[in-house]
DNA sequence: TGCGTGATATTCT
DNA sequence: GAATATCACGCAG
């Protein structure tokens, strides 16, 4: 194995259908691609967060609300929630559990490894490759992900999926928790620690607050 | 390094 | 009318 083995295929990732939390551990160290007009774009994901559905007070889908901005949140797993916020800002989620449950993992961040040109283009205020894709709404931003792509299915779609370039998923040891980030209103779920992160990766949305005596 | 603040669509009160 | 699963900027220390 070389280290330019970007353009081999990887096997999708197809074991969406299982509890967000589960999910959202599996996902860490899988590789996200966009391609786009012959292009790819791709990284690691190394920052998700769960949401649990309906009985989660800081779940979109919280109490089995449906609206026309959360109905893809119902969709099978596998497919894709993607919303807009705070007027100008893009988050996906990829939805898993079973259809009509209301249950997701939002991707928070990934290492950037495919068409970094790209994404700078597309993200002219990051100063570091760091800032690229730290960041639930950065991310988006530097793959060209909008709602065009709300509802769109990963598991068939060629234009965004997941790649499956580790079976094994990520050793606890290597995986930091904590509390979900914005989510403070949202009581005794505030606490709960549903933020999953691979310990020390620099591309982070924000760094992991060390833990004292 | 770490606040405070503005931008501003969707949803709920 | 108010809050939000955010980001970027300015200013203080």
């Amino acid at each position: 194995m070389t280290s330019d083995s970007s353009h081999v295929s990887a096997p999708r990732f197809v074991a969406f259908d299982a509890d967000s939390e589960t999910v959202a551990k599996r996902l860490l160290g899988q590789r996200l691609v966009r391609s786009h007009d012959g292009q790819r774009r791709s990284g690691l994901i190394v920052e998700v967060e769960a949401y649990l559905g309906a009985t989660d007070k800081a779940a979109h889908t919280y109490g089995g609300r449906r609206t026309p901005r959360n109905e893809s949140m119902y969709l099978p797993s596998g497919h894709l929630y993607v919303y807009f916020t705070y007027g100008m800002h893009h988050c996906m989620n990829v939805v898993c559990g079973q259809a009509d449950e209301g249950v997701a993992v939002l991707l928070r961040a990934i290492e950037p490894i495919e068409g970094l040109e790209s994404m700078r283009s597309a993200r002219p205020k990051a100063k570091r490759d760091t800032q690229l894709c730290s960041g639930p709404a950065r991310l988006t931003q530097a793959l060209g992900i909008d709602l065009s792509h709300d509802g769109l299915d990963l598991r068939t779609s060629d234009t965004l999926f997941i790649e499956q370039v580790r079976k094994r998923t990520i050793a606890d040891t290597k995986i930091t928790r904590t509390p979900r980030i914005g989510v403070g209103y949202a009581q005794e779920w505030a606490q709960t620690p549903l933020r999953f992160c691979l310990t020390n990766n620099p591309h982070l949305s924000r760094r992991i607050k060390r833990i004292t005596h």
